[in-house]
DNA sequence: TGGTACATGTAACATGTTACATGATTAG
DNA sequence: CTAATCATGTAACATGTTACATGTACCA
């Protein structure tokens, strides 16, 4: 029961389990589809954070059920811990873009290449600009705008990749080639 | 002298060595410069793919200077693993945003506070702005236009600080509190 | 009855972070 | 002479990734 303070993965698993308890499948389905888009976590990682949290009594392990499902809830201790988390000031973000490495050295690539894999990164995000847009309308034409906290990190999504989609299309002919990608998909 | 393919950070010491030999500390400046923008590392980690890759040989320790320093070169060897670095296809970015997460989760926290912290974060990402826009003008202005790649990186960040101070912008009062941040940096 | 999706978990390893220890050099 | 900065490095630990092993239930 050790009481350094969470990390911002863990913490997530018990915001999660407050709407109620979930296993760790769940809770990977559930972080991919809820925080998936600014924040990344494994399967194996979930599992082990489960097993340390309930080393650590932030949640109690319930009966396995059907399929070896194991649920998991939140006790007393875990909402503390959830809530002094939530209390601290968030460190900044972390970007970490392979491609931009790859451009920052595109001296050492001939220019094709770099052309080719700048063009393919393109056309992923803007099916994943594709995506978050679909979801957005989703949300608004069912008429369910409930949740503005999950509505703003959407909409930093949908910000984050439109500006994304602006920066390739303003990249110099020379590093993303002539006159690819014919558009189609550009900002607003 | 393993031969899995090089990681990112290891293979972007590579990059930088490709300009001459450089130390450790230099490399750490030289990185957080150059590429600190969209990829993080740290001195300890550095010190350590250094110690690696001299034992893999992709690079070799030079004699110990003035204060200890120590210049590493790249071999011959290490330009070879850093060319099909290079080649290979850049993996997905990551983007690891922990204000997102209490954001996300913001119904735990009272809305002041909520506020405040987003504020504060808002004040940071408007001054990381302003750094890069001076940074931009400075290259114009001293007609320096020369390294492309070097260029679209910056315009990267421009873009991203730009698009997450709209994104801020746009967040409801609720959210981000009453009249707050009178203004004076928004985008364009 | 066979394949797909569900579900849990472990092992091994890679990567990243924090804290500390040690000392040289330089600027004031 | 002394404080700040430069410089290298280690240790311990936290976090993240990949690969694998095992089996269950559902559905066509």
């Amino acid at each position: 029961m050790s009481d350094r303070p969470l990390n911002a993965t863990a913490a997530s698993l018990l915001g999660f389990l407050h709407e109620g308890p979930l296993t760790g499948w769940d809770l990977v389905a559930t972080a991919q589809g809820r925080i998936g888009n600014f924040w990344s976590l494994t399967q194996s990682q979930v599992y082990r954070e489960l097993t340390a949290m309930a080393e650590a009594g932030l949640v109690a392990a319930g009966e396995r059920g059907p399929r070896d499902r194991r649920p998991y809830a939140i006790t007393a201790a875990g909402r503390a811990a959830f809530a002094s988390w939530a209390e601290r000031e968030p460190g900044p973000e972390s970007i970490r873009f392979p491609l931009l490495l790859t451009l920052a050295f595109g001296r050492h690539l001939p220019p094709g290449r770099l052309a080719a894999i700048v063009g393919r990164h393109r056309a992923a995000h803007a099916a994943r600009l594709a995506g978050y847009e679909r979801t957005r309308t989703a949300i608004e034409t069912a008429g369910m705008g409930d949740d503005p906290y999950a509505q703003a990190t959407l909409e930093f999504g949908v910000g984050y990749e439109r500006a994304v989609l602006a920066w390739f299309d303003r990249l110099p002919p020379a590093i993303r080639g002539a006159g690819e990608w014919p558009d189609g998909a550009a900002a607003e």
